[in-house]
Parts: C-alpha cells; sequence; structure tokens
DNA sequence: GACAGCATACCAACTAGTCGGTTTAATAAC
DNA sequence: GTTATTAAACCGACTAGTTGGTATGCTGTC
C-alpha cells in the first residue's frame, strides 16, 4: 500500500493522458491539461517522465494492458466456441458504445492519425498495441476457421485487420455526428459479414466437429 | 484570366492546406507551414482567411468539391450496372492506395477526429462533407438494392456509412505501418461482403430486370 | 487615388521543458 | 525509540522558443 501510493502521481498521469488525448488529441493536449486532468504539478509530470512524447509512449503501453484486461474480463471470453467469441466480441465493443464518445474510442488510433508522419517513436508503439490486440482477437478467428471454414482463401489474421478497420473507422463518424448510432449499424454489418465467413454446418450451433 | 490570377494565392493556400494537414494533423499544422507549402506569404493567408480555422473550414468546403469530381470522373461511374458502379468504387479506392500515405487518406476523416470536441464548426463542416459524399454514393447502392436485393433488411444508406468506415479505418491502419496492404485486404473484405449483399439472379451479370 | 493583393515586421499569448528547493519515506546507526 | 542519512517524489516559478494573429507598408491596376 504504502509502495502504491509512491507512484500514485504517475498511474494518474497516464489514466488522465487517456482521456485527455482521446477528447482532444495529441497536438492540442498540453502538458498543462494532463497535470490539471491528473490533480498533479508539472514538476511531477517531468519527474516521472523526460518529456510529453515519454509520456505518450508509456501511456501506449498503459493502455494496452488496460484494453487486454477489459477483453480477458469480458464474459464473451468464456464462450466454448471460438465464434462464438469472435461474434461475441463484436457485440461486446457494440455494447460500450451507450458511453460518451471519448470513452469508448481508441487510444492509439487517435495518437497514430495525427502524429504517424511527425513522431516515429509513437507511430511505432501505437502499431505495437493495435497489432498485439489483433494477434489476439486472431487465436480465437483462427480457431473458428478451423472448425467453421478450414477451406476459406482469406487468413484468420486478416478479419482481425478488418474487424479493428471497421471500429476505428466507426470511431471516426461517431466523432462527426456526436453519436454512436452509425457504428452501432456499422457493427450490425460486420456481424452479418462474421457470420457469412463462419457458416453453420447444418442448423444446431452446438455440434462438434467430428 | 486575370480573375484566376488573383485567387492563385488563395487556391494555394486551399491545396497545400489538403497536404499539409493530412500529413500532421490540425494543431501541429502552423500558419507558417501551410504558407510555405503554398509558396505564399502569411500576409497574403490572413488576407484570405480571417483564421487557421476558418481556411480550414474553407478547406473541407474545396476538398469535397475536389474529390466529387474525381469520383465523378473516374471509369467506375460510367457502368450501366449500379452494382457494378458500387463494386468500382471500392476497386477505385483500392487502386489509388499505391500512391503516398498523406495523398489517399481523407482530410475530413483526419481534421474531425482531432477537432470534434474543441472545433464545433470544423466537426459540423467534416460531418456535411462526408455525408455528402456518402449520400452520392447511397444513390447507387440504393439502385443495386432495388434490383438485387429488394427486400433486404439492411437500409442503402447504412452500406454508405459502412463503405467509409472501412476505408477511414483502413487509413489508420496504413499510418500505423506506414503502408497500404491492410488497407487493401480490408476492401478485399468488404468487396466480399458487398458481393453477398447484391447476389446475382443466376450467372450473367448483363442480364436486365424485366 | 482607390483598392485588391501581397509582403514584412512585429506582438501578446502560450507551451515544453528547466531548475532550485521542499517534503516524504525508507533505512541504518546509535 | 530516536536521530541521521539518503534518495525519491514533488512543487511551482521561470525561460527560451513558438504560434496565431495584427499593423503597416508596398505595388500594380482600374
Amino acid at each position: 500500500m504504502i509502495k502504491s501510493v509512491q507512484h500514485e502521481s504517475k498511474r494518474k498521469l497516464l489514466d488522465a493522458a487517456q482521456n485527455v488525448f482521446r477528447t482532444k488529441g495529441y497536438a492540442a493536449t498540453t502538458v498543462d491539461d494532463i497535470c490539471e486532468a491528473a490533480g498533479v504539478t508539472k514538476g511531477s509530470f517531468f519527474h516521472h517522465f523526460k518529456s510529453k512524447e515519454g509520456l505518450t509512449l508509456d501511456a501506449a503501453a498503459h493502455w494496452s494492458t488496460w484494453t487486454e484486461a477489459l477483453f480477458a474480463a469480458a464474459p464473451f471470453h468464456q464462450a466454448a466456441d471460438p465464434r462464438e467469441r469472435v461474434l461475441g466480441y463484436v457485440d461486446f465493443r457494440a455494447a460500450i458504445l451507450d458511453r460518451a464518445v471519448p470513452d469508448f474510442t481508441c487510444l492509439l488510433g487517435t495518437l497514430v492519425q495525427e502524429t504517424y508522419a511527425t513522431h516515429p517513436a509513437i507511430r511505432a508503439a501505437c502499431n505495437k498495441g493495435m497489432s498485439s490486440h489483433i494477434a489476439n482477437l486472431t487465436c480465437d478467428i483462427e480457431a473458428a476457421k478451423q472448425r467453421y471454414a478450414p477451406d476459406a482463401p482469406w487468413s484468420a489474421e486478416s478479419i482481425g485487420y478488418f474487424i479493428q478497420a471497421v471500429l476505428q473507422g466507426s470511431f471516426i463518424f461517431a466523432k462527426a455526428k456526436d453519436g454512436s448510432e452509425v457504428a452501432r449499424e456499422n457493427l450490425s454489418h460486420l456481424r452479418r459479414y462474421l457470420e457469412g465467413l463462419f457458416p453453420h454446418p447444418r442448423k444446431s450451433n452446438r455440434k462438434e466437429k467430428p
């Protein structure tokens, strides 16, 4: 407990960065903004991070830990059938769309869009985080493919990227329209596509493959 | 000719803004950056635009004119079958992915992601431009639906948004990976989905509906 | 000479990062 | 148990540089 109190400022700064970046973007967010949101001072900020970019790199890693924990704990992750896990993932993403826009959008997508040409280290960190999330997702997709579409011409990984692209694009429309209705419809199209990619052998969805 | 020479600086500023914003984003782009890229001075900038935000609003309108002209002139737009026009649109978007990243990404998507919470006027301008592009696209989709899937439960408009979301999301991955391979695969998934939504009645794709 | 178009010099506000110093916490010596 | 020592955490005023925007001046055309 003593130890956790010590590093509380750092954690608060990383949490605050997540939210402020998702609201205002990277460049428009000042170090003071983050300090204010975290309730710490600028001196503390530069004690823990060597620069704004340094904080951002840490925040990207922090984000990945945070989201992986979130998805690992989500109920869809328990389904026995990998097809259900994949569709459950999409449904889960749809379910959290009722929050405010900055609360369901993706830090990494927001950051990379702004910084890809100017901050190579941030671009790389975002790429790493997104790829690793997709790699996790790809495990379930691969298992579903083995069971329901073993001869399909597409790769499981490319489906993982496709799912993420639909999500990222939907976030942009949620921002443009200040609402998540379009995002929700997009996820419903995505679900229909995935259902078609993994056709049930017959009628039952409990039937085990021989 | 005199008139066009007179306003050449303004046009150059709008063109430059398009490219610089797509590379560095809104907040990280300085007025001086745009002036330098356009080859004009700051005095000229503030002669034509009242502020950086003012220029951005004009640039969003300029972008819409520019892109609508681009798509109106593209060959896919001539196809007689609306299904071919829709698929041709996707193929066209895939075909221009061989350019550099800032040359195929979307100004409006980039802008709105950064400014949605801080610059309401820019958000509205981006929303308007994207919606209008989708409305154009929706005409072809609606016609294709009438012909190939008149009883489908989805709306033509929602397909328009879905197509754009896939594109916008693909741009994010093109930025994250500094390459368009993922984007290309995403568009191939999108095409497969659309093909499934508009099934051919039999075998021929030249058959006219009675 | 009036005016649009453009150029140069300039300013006030802001921002990332610094720096000297204070507080807090853990450990060790006594 | 008290005190000394050390190091990490923290503070907030300050600076050097940047930025959007302004003020003023110049030039050619009508």
